[in-house]
DNA sequence: CCTTTATCTAAAGTCACTGTAGCTTATCAA
DNA sequence: TTGATAAGCTACAGTGACTTTAGATAAAGG
């Protein structure tokens, strides 16, 4: 029986985040000793790990719990988890054409800037107005 | 004078957006009619565009305070823009690279699994073990 | 037995908004 | 002038994925 803290070391996630993923029903609920503290299986250990892994791969927790969910029914056809793999995939390209485009635009900005006055600051004015802008912005946080 | 609506049009920021700014300090407190509504200046609508510009290329609100206190004091060396910007870039490709190894990782993934039953899908089996991976993954959400 | 370390609960804070409920004000045509 | 409609108001809760804090209790080692 593995005590919390060791989950937490052998899986690097804070304590506080194994106790929340207890309460958003992403783990199981543990068993508990006499004095009410939590106890785990390998199991436990196995599935906290397929988490974290997941999430750093990007996925949602939503995601991940369709996963789990998944990878209980060992028997079925393994297309919908493909497939949540392929929208992350997709997510993640995404982001980085936004990230690139938005990089594009601030090495501009700074080369073109030689650090003179607030008044004459090229950082500033591109802020200012994006029509100096060589491309266009999505959505915020997109 | 215009109204919040006004503002909201011209800068594709929704109503309680500019009301959450007023919030927390980032727009100066409206002018009010008698019957309570918020009326803006025309530099009200130009601040409102900077802060949107400045969050489209993805500046946090806290960077987005300085560059605006910056902005009114024309007089003094824009360094500080300009190291604010600069520290943005870093971040900005510090994320790029972090989801490119993540976009090869699932692509590889994805393209290793020829859809079979859960139990030997390669999608869950990478995420089951990290030694599957070719890339090693930096912190969450970073 | 005592001290230190680990764990417990409950609640608030983070970031940057978005959404909702239930009102009140402004504007314009009839 | 009335009355419909659009726009605005406050206050608060919710989002995602945690992190932080405070204050209390449990376990383990010497
Ligand atoms: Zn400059
Ligand atoms: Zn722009
Ligand atoms: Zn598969
Ligand atoms: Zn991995």
């Amino acid at each position: 029986m593995l005590a919390i803290g060791t989950l937490s070391r052998k899986t690097g996630t804070k304590v506080q985040t194994i106790r929340y993923y207890e309460q958003i029903g992403l783990m199981n609920e543990a068993g508990r000793t006499s004095g009410g503290q939590r106890r785990y299986y390998e199991k436990d250990l196995d599935r906290l790990a397929f988490i974290r892994h997941s999430r750093q791969l990007g996925f949602s927790l939503d995601s991940i719990r369709e996963l789990l969910d998944l990878s209980d029914n060992p028997a079925q056809s393994c297309a919908e988890a493909d497939s949540i793999a392929r929208r992350q995939l997709r997510q993640v390209e995404q982001r980085i054409k936004r990230l690139q485009a938005l990089k594009k635009e601030l090495k501009r900005m700074v080369a073109e800037c030689d650090g003179e006055s607030v008044a004459e600051c090229k950082v500033l004015e591109v802020l200012r107005d994006h029509s100096e802008c060589l491309t266009n912005h999505d959505e915020i946080g997109a």
